[in-house]
DNA sequence: AGCTCCAAGTTGTACGGACAACTGTTGTAC
DNA sequence: GTACAACAGTTGTCCGTACAACTTGGAGCT
C-alpha cells in the first residue's frame, strides 16, 4: 500500500468505516480529540483535521464544549467524484452505467458559452452530445461543451466509451472544483426522442462547469434526468456552507 | 461593533469583500499566506482557517506550490442561512417574503416521519402546511412535521408571521445542519390549488431534515417549487465535498 | 425533589516552528 | 532554439503549546 495518502486521511477514513460499520451508532458521542489523538499516535491538529472532513460531509456534528455526536440519516458518500462522474456514480451503486455519444460537434462558442469557458466569443469549442443509461435503460441527456485542447480529446474517444472523465484523466485533465444549478424544464423534442417519453415531460435539470487545479474552465454541462431516476442531495451546516437557492432563469 | 468573532472570520471577511469589490477579479492570483499573515499581523495558521471558508464557498482554488486563484463565475452568498429559511433568502435577493399558514395539525408520527424525527412511532408531532410567497405571488407550499416540543412553539405564532424560524431561533431553537434532497414530482390536487396550477404540473421538490448542534433532529420538511421560481446551486470541490446524486424514491 | 454553583472535560481559536511536495522561472548546456 | 537542471516561492502536512468558551454532571444547599 502506497504511504503517500497524509496521515490525516487514514485517521478519518478508520473514523468513517468504524461509523459505518455500527461502532458508533446515531445519536452515539465519538472519542475526545485527545483521547482519539493519543489512540492513533497523532497530535491534535491531525485529529481536528480528520474531523473537520467528516463535519463538512455531514457524518457528525460538533459544538464547543461538547463531544462530537453522529448524525443519524444517510449514509455520506464519497461524494464529489460521484457527483461529477455519472460513471463512478453507478458503479459505486452497483448499476450499470453505459453511454451513447450522439454527435460530437467542433462548433464557435456562443456568448452563453463563452463566458462560462471563459474564452472568446467565437472560440473554437467542442459540443458533445450523450444518452447515459443505467442497465440499458436512458435515464438522461447531456451536453456538454470543451474547450478546443480538451475537446480534440473528447474526440478521439470511441462512440460507446462509457466514462469520458476517467479517459480524460489519463490524459491528464484534472476536474477539480465544480459549480452546480439544479432546476426543472420541460423536455424538447430531442430529448423526448432521446429518452423515449413524450415532448414536454418536466425534466430534472442539472447545469455544470468544472475547473481543473489552476482555476481554468475545462467543462460547461447541461444534464436533463428522467424524474424518478435521481435526485441530488446535499449536506449543509452553519460550519460548512455550499449550496444556495437561485430565482429562476440567469 | 462586538469584537467577539474570531479573527480568522474577520481575515475571510476581509478577503471576501476584496474579491467582491473588484480588487482580484477572476483569475487573478491572491497574495500568498506569508504576506496576508503579515499584512494582517495574524499568524500562516489563522490566514489558513480565513482561506479554507473561502475554498469551501467556491471563491478560490488552491493548490500546492502555486497561488491562490480567485474563482470566477457566480458570487457567493452566506449560503446557509439563506438556504434553510425562505423568508431570509427572499430578504437577501430584495424580494418580499410572504407566507400563510394553511393548517397546523397535532398528529401521531408516522413511520416515515418517526425515523426522520428521531421519535417513536405514534409520538405526538405537529405538521404544518404553509403557501410561501414572492411579492404576493404563490411559489411554493411548504409542509413540514415538528417534533412536540418545537411543534408547540410554532402552533403559538400568528397565521401570518413571515418567518417560522425566525421566531423559534428567538426561542432558543437552533438549526445548525440540514440535509435536503432535490428532485421532482407532480403536483398533487391540494398543491395545484394552493398554488394555482393544473394538477399534474411538475414541481421543484426539496425534502430537508434539520438538526439542532446536538444532532438532535428539529424538523422534517418537504417544499414543492413552482418550475421556474428557484434554482439550487451548489459548490463542491475535491477539498470540500457536500453534494451527491440519489436513486430516484428512498 | 429541585435548585444553584462549581469543577472537570471538551472543543474552538491562535500562536509558533519545521519540513515535504509541488510550481513557475531562470539559467545553462547542447 | 530546445531541453534539462537548479532554485526560489508557495501551499500542504504535522507537531507542540496555551488559553478561551462552552457543556455536562455532580456536590451541596434549600
Amino acid at each position: 500500500m502506497s504511504s503517500k495518502s497524509p496521515l490525516y486521511r487514514k485517521v478519518a477514513g478508520d473514523l468513517r468505516t468504524a461509523i459505518a460499520a455500527g461502532e458508533y451508532g446515531s445519536g452515539a458521542r465519538l472519542p475526545a480529540e485527545d483521547e482519539l489523538a493519543r489512540r492513533y499516535g497523532v497530535s491534535r491538529g491531525t485529529v481536528r483535521q480528520a474531523l473537520a472532513a467528516l463535519r463538512a460531509d455531514g457524518l457528525v456534528t460538533s459544538r464547543r464544549g461538547a463531544r462530537r455526536v453522529v448524525l443519524g440519516g444517510a449514509a455520506r458518500l464519497q461524494s464529489f467524484a460521484e457527483l461529477r462522474s455519472f460513471s463512478r456514480w453507478a458503479r459505486s451503486l452497483g448499476e450499470e452505467p453505459g453511454g451513447r455519444t450522439v454527435a460530437v460537434d467542433p462548433a464557435r462558442a456562443t456568448e452563453e458559452e463563452a463566458h462560462h469557458l471563459q474564452v472568446a466569443e467565437g472560440a473554437r469549442v467542442f459540443r458533445v452530445r450523450r444518452v447515459r443509461t443505467l442497465s440499458g435503460a436512458p435515464v438522461m441527456v447531456e451536453r456538454t461543451t470543451y474547450p478546443e485542447r480538451i475537446g480534440e480529446l473528447v474526440a478521439a474517444l470511441p462512440v460507446d466509451a462509457v466514462s469520458h472523465s476517467e479517459q480524460l484523466e489519463l490524459h491528464g485533465v484534472l476536474f477539480t472544483d465544480a459549480h452546480h444549478t439544479i432546476d426543472v424544464l420541460p423536455a424538447d423534442p430531442d430529448d423526448a426522442e432521446l429518452l423515449g417519453c413524450p415532448p414536454g415531460r418536466a425534466l430534472l435539470r442539472e447545469r455544470r462547469r468544472s475547473t481543473d487545479p489552476a482555476g481554468t474552465p475545462v467543462e460547461w454541462s447541461e444534464d436533463r434526468y428522467l424524474p424518478g431516476t435521481v435526485a441530488f442531495t446535499v449536506h449543509n451546516s452553519t460550519a460548512t456552507s455550499a449550496l444556495g437557492r437561485r430565482l429562476g432563469e440567469d
